[in-house]
Formats: structure tokens, C-alpha cells, sequence
DNA sequence: AGTATATTTTT
DNA sequence: AAAATATAC
């Protein structure tokens, strides 16, 4: 996998606490839809246009897809989809090389299945953040087109930049958006004084209620209907489109590289649902094992759904099938998979009703401001796996192996990096973005959001890993360790024994960074007002 | 979700 | 003495 040597601060920028206050106040979101109720509705249609944004990239149960094919069908024009690429954007956002070639994979794929409907996808590109809605204008434009369908996306800059595309279209084409992420909409789950849910577990019990009255919610949409034969040759010149080109710091560091991580991740819907089948046959094993990561018994869907490549409406509805189509999820077999994707809906309704986690800051604007550490070579040996503690080591290193990392892990390297070595914690979550397959944006800086718990990581492997065999299967110096010296072998081996094995030795002692982490996050935020 | 310590129950 | 449970942070 490619490696960086630091991540400069200017990466790292954001606004002041108190403007982040202002824009959670007025929710960009609500200008955006109040923007798209206030179109006047355009009766004559000449051309329907779907854009695909990153995270749809499926033509199987897309809501926008489908209503927009659904127009083209009953008034008899065709439908045309495009997608833009900017490499810009993509630097901007941090996207990692294997989930770049992810995504132009599967939007290889699915150039070929429109096709087969006489559905042309076009690939537009431009270099610069600020030409993305100019450059669909013009498309749009210079096409005749008088529709335009896409899905909803909650990051901030996704939503601004689809009020300038209502703003720049005007009366000329009619803007529709969906939601199409989750199966409960983001913002619609609220508490008993009227405000949006935040905490999980009754977010939990509400969803779970909600689904089991109204199955309804897990009912997908079918593919669009084909364009008539026509179109073939009336919109030749869109049917050759080049699929994008991918930016010089998004390529694989190596052939290997790129072989290995296509192997594991085959892109598509196919390929996904595929996956997901085969989960399901042994979804009963999971909530006992889910917690060990040499187990490997989760469904590594993450990376699908944060493409879209298979939508979690149809996901859950494959589950409801194994749950004698109930979609009461509390049943034992499927309740522990089916919290992990309610998490992921509750993460989405976060974003959207705190547009500030998607602006580098945290969720709980205090830890803003906290004083962290500059440990160089903390961070490279956190990053390279290389800290002396196996479990944290174990877990870098299936990440810039793998492009993903078991979630057990991601927590306790998370709390290792911005508890024990207290280096921001921005810096984590950039370096996730950079190198993980299944990146998302709500789904990370949730995950990365500051707490003051320290994860102790010889406790967590003993726990979660109680034959030390993913430590053992990850970092090769400690294969032959045994019993349990492997969970902290420079404590529990005696001095010659340790430094025959030729591992580091910790960077830092764990429980005293502990205490530094609580006195830091203590006296830095007492005096905070954000 | 955690960790840590005290207290009770089990073997 | 170890394991399970309760409580605080």
C-alpha cells in the first residue's frame, strides 16, 4: 500500500467552534430541500438525466435511478446517466488508491449493464473542486436535458454543492434528489422534545420498531427499464465514453498491490451480493465471533455499501428472506449484524443534523481543544505498525495490507493513537481515509470521535484474541511465542528471549500515556467554550 | 462502547 | 482462589 511519511496540518484545517455552532443551527440540509420544493414543476420533458455520485454506484434498488427511469419511460425520451470524476475532489477527500480503483471497477461494470439496456453512462471529468457544477450544467445543456434525478449525500460540501446546482440549473432543468443511503431517512428519527436522535441505544429500539411495523422500508426498486433500441444510435456519441482517469497519488504503490486488493475486493454488485449471500449462511456464528478478528467472521460488506455497489435496503431484505420474512431483527441470529448497520443509519442522521463532524472537527466540539503531542516517531511507528504493542501492530498491519481493518481493531488503534501517543486523532482518521478500502465519511469521524476511554490492548487481546492467532498471523516476529507472553512479550519475556525475537519495544508505556491522555483532556477542556 | 476496583458468589 | 457481578468513571 502507498505510504505517506506526515500529514501536513493544512490537510488537517477547519473552521472555529463557534462558526461550526452557526452552521449546525442552520442546516444546510434544509436549504437544500426547501431549495428543491420551490422548483416550479417542469412538465415538458425532452431528456432524463440520473448522476451517479460516489456512493450509488449500483443500478440494482436506486431510488433516484429508478424514478428517474420511471419518467423516461412514461413519457417516452431516454434516459442518460453520467458520473463525475475530479481528481481534485478525490485528493481533497483523502479517497485511498483501492478504493479508487473500487470504484472505477465497478463503474466499469456498470457502463456494461446500461448498456445492455441502450442506456449510455457517460464519464465527465474536471480538474478543479470549484467546475464540478459548471461542468454538469453544461452537459446538461449542450444535451437538451429538462431532468435531472440523483441521491442525497449528507456531507456538507456534497450538500453546497447541490444548492449550487439548483441555483445554476434554475428553471431550465428540474433538480429531483433522493434518499437512497439507509433505510430509515436521516433526520426523521427524533427524540421526545422534537430534536434528532444522537444517542444510540434509543436510536436503536426506535429503529428496530420502526422496520418491524413498516416492512415496507425493505422493499428495493428494480433495475431501470430499457431504453428504446433507438437511442443507440440517436445518442451514439454518449455510448463510447472513456472511463476516468485515476490521479498520479491514487495509484497502487504496486502491481502486487493492486492484484492482491482486487482479490479480496472484487468489485460490483454481483460480486456483493454474492458476498452477501455467503454471509448469511452463517450470519448464526456471528454476534459470538464477531468480536474475534481472527474469526473473520464478518460479512466485509463495508466497502459495497460505501460505494453503493449493493444497497442496504436490498442487504437487510436478503436477511429478512433467512428471518422467515420478518423484519423484526430482534430475533438472536440477525440482531447483532443488523445493530452494526443501524449504527451506520444513526451515523448518517448524525451527519446530517451535525454538519460539523464532516469539517474536521469533533462531535463534541470540546476535545477541539485539546493540546496534542507532535511524536514523529510515534506516528510512523503507529502507522507502520511498529509501536512494540502486537495487537495495535497487528492491526496497521492488516490495514495497509488488506485496505481494511477489523473493527475491534479500529477502535483500539484509534485510542492508542490519540490517548497513549496523544497525537490528534484527525491524523488517524486521514490516514483511514487514505488507505481504506471502505471509507465513508460519517462512519469514520464517528468512529474516530474522541472519548476519554483508553482501550487497554493487552486486555482487548486477550480477550478478543485469546490464541494470539491474528497477532500471530500479522506480525510475524511473535509467531512463535507462546502461550500468553505473545500479548506482551516484552513484559512477559524475559530480556534474552525478547531481543532474540527482534520486535520493537513499546514506544510508550500504556498505563502512564493513560494517565497523561485523562490529565490532558481534563485540564485542556475545563476552561473550553466552544 | 471501554477500564478499574470493590464486593459477592461459586468451586 | 477464581469467577461473576456491581459500581464508578
Amino acid at each position: 500500500m502507498s505510504k505517506r511519511t506526515s500529514y501536513e496540518r493544512s490537510e488537517l484545517g477547519h473552521p472555529s467552534t463557534k462558526r461550526a455552532k452557526q452552521i449546525d443551527e442552520d442546516l444546510p440540509f434544509d436549504r437544500l430541500t426547501k431549495l428543491l420544493e420551490a422548483q416550479e414543476e417542469k412538465k415538458e420533458v425532452t431528456k432524463v438525466v440520473h448522476w451517479f455520485r460516489p456512493k450509488d454506484l449500483r443500478i440494482h434498488d436506486n431510488t433516484g435511478l429508478h424514478h428517474a427511469s420511471h419518467l423516461a419511460q412514461s413519457s417516452g425520451k431516454p434516459l442518460v446517466c453520467i458520473y463525475l470524476h475530479c481528481p481534485a475532489e478525490e485528493s481533497w477527500h483523502g479517497t485511498s488508491p483501492a478504493r479508487m480503483d473500487f470504484m472505477i471497477e465497478g463503474l466499469k461494470l456498470m457502463q456494461e449493464e446500461l448498456k445492455e439496456l441502450n442506456i449510455p453512462l457517460v464519464f465527465l471529468q474536471t480538474e478543479e473542486r470549484k467546475n464540478h457544477i459548471p461542468t454538469i450544467a453544461k452537459f446538461l445543456k449542450d444535451n437538451n436535458a429538462s431532468h435531472v434525478f440523483a441521491n442525497f449525500e449528507y456531507e456538507v460540501d456534497e450538500i453546497r454543492r447541490d444548492i449550487g446546482l439548483v441555483k445554476e440549473v434554475d428553471s431550465n432543468v428540474q433538480v429531483s434528489i433522493y434518499h437512497d443511503q439507509t433505510v430509515v431517512e436521516p433526520g426523521s428519527m427524533l427524540t421526545g422534545s422534537g430534536k434528532p436522535m444522537k444517542v444510540f441505544t434509543p436510536y436503536h429500539r426506535a429503529w428496530l420498531d420502526k422496520v418491524k411495523e413498516e416492512p415496507g422500508l425493505l422493499d428495493t426498486q428494480p433495475a431501470p427499464a430499457k431504453n428504446a433500441a433507438s437511442a443507440t444510435k440517436d445518442l451514439k456519441s454518449l455510448f463510447d465514453s472513456k472511463p476516468p482517469k485515476v490521479g498520479e497519488d491514487k495509484q497502487f504503490a504496486s502491481d502486487e498491490d493492486k492484484k492482491r486488493v482486487r482479490k479480496l475486493w472484487p468489485a460490483g454488485h454481483a460480486a456483493g451480493l454474492k458476498r452477501m449471500t455467503a454471509f448469511i449462511s452463517q450470519i448464526d456464528n456471528y454476534a459470538a465471533t464477531r468480536s474475534n478478528p481472527a474469526a473473520n467472521s464478518t460479512s466485509r460488506m463495508s466497502a459495497y455499501f460505501s460505494a453503493g455497489m449493493v444497497s442496504v435496503r436490498e442487504a437487510l431484505s436478503k436477511v429478512r428472506e433467512y428471518n422467515e420474512g420478518s423484519s423484526d431483527f430482534s430475533a438472536d441470529r440477525v440482531y447483532s449484524w443488523v445493530r452494526e448497520i443501524v449504527f451506520r443509519e444513526l451515523y448518517r442522521q448524525t451527519l446530517m443534523t451535525t454538519p460539523h463532524t464532516a469539517m474536521n472537527l469533533p462531535q463534541n466540539l470540546k476535545f477541539d481543544f485539546v493540546k496534542w503531542e507532535d511524536d514523529e516517531e510515534g506516528w510512523e511507528k503507529w502507522y507502520n505498525g511498529t509501536t512494540g504493542e502486537p495487537f495495535i501492530d497487528a492491526g496497521m498491519r492488516q490495514l495497509n495490507r488488506e485496505a481494511y481493518m477489523h473493527n475491534r481493531l479500529r477502535m483500539n488503534v484509534s485510542s492508542y493513537l490519540y490517548c497513549n501517543l496523544l497525537l490528534d486523532y484527525r491524523r488517524g482518521e486521514r490516514y483511514f481515509a487514505e488507505t481504506l478500502i471502505d471509507w465513508d465519511l460519517s462512519n469514520n469521524t464517528q468512529g474516530w470521535e474522541p472519548s476519554y476511554t483508553v482501550f487497554n490492548p493487552v486486555s482487548q487481546a486477550e480477550k478478543n484474541d485469546p490464541d494470539g492467532e491474528y497477532i500471530r498471523r500479522w506480525v510475524p516476529e511473535l509467531k512463535d511465542v507462546k502461550g500468553k507472553a505473545i500479548f506482551a512479550p516484552y513484559d512477559r519475556l524475559s530480556k534474552e528471549e525478547f531481543e532474540k525475537l527482534g520486535y520493537p519495544k513499546p514506544h510508550v508505556d500504556w498505563k502512564e500515556t493513560k494517565q497523561r491522555a485523562i490529565e490532558r483532556f481534563k485540564s485542556d477542556m475545563r476552561d473550553a467554550t466552544p
